[in-house]
DNA sequence: AGCAATCGTAAGATAGTACTTACCGTAAGT
DNA sequence: ACTTACGGTAAGTACTATCTTACGATTGCT
């Protein structure tokens, strides 16, 4: 219910970011050092980390001249929390649709 | 690790898709029906709603002239369990940064 | 202080996606 | 058979988001 799955569901909708999010599951990582594994260039990966740190996926910490990018797990509980609920009510429409479905119902 | 969260990712990183999905938790309903709840055209919510079924996230069904769209159970079970898995490796990866974190290791 | 390394941001170009209008096919009703 | 209702598809347009290059700011090192 809450909107912080809105943010967070639009910024894993592109694969890129997706493909970061799964670079981050091995541990922290400096933006360069991130950049280096992707065919993209170094403000790219920035500006898609900019989107998944504003959506509360990530985290960063300053460190030197380098900055640390890591994932919120607390970000991946809540997402997980919000599907499970989703997937009682789902199961819930699905149900009362093949016990008696009542599709010309008006408005 | 399946692939098959690729395409559900995509498919509800519009906002649009996400309010389509909404309105299908109270149950199946056709795609006039649906469209009336929406400030787009019919055309559009009809294109929305093939995304969402080559996702797998929704089931159509044919009665009579209409055709009668709702949720996929399966598919938010299976998002579900992905981000059950993935929260579970990213608090491992945030741990293990807490214990001891190796930010410059070479590649 | 000067230099090198790392990163964020701005501006512009490109690509992708969503939307509309128009049209066609199918099913039900008269 | 004709008409109406419903929905999918095609083509074109508009918008949004992604990417690149260029620049500036901050930190650490010598």
């Amino acid at each position: 219910m809450n909107s912080y799955q809105e943010a967070q569901l639009d910024a894993l909708g592109d694969s890129t970011r997706r493909a970061i999010v799964n670079q981050l599951l091995t541990g922290p990582m400096p933006v360069g050092k991130l950049a280096e594994r992707f065919p993209i260039s170094r403000p790219a990966i920035s500006q898609h980390l900019r989107v998944l740190k504003e959506a509360g996926l990530v985290l960063d910490e300053a460190s030197g001249t380098r900055r640390l990018y890591g994932l919120n797990p607390r970000a991946f509980a809540s997402l997980r929390e919000y599907f499970d609920e989703f997937w009682n009510q789902a199961l819930a429409a699905f149900k009362s649709t093949v016990e008696g479905p009542q599709p010309g119902e008006e408005e």
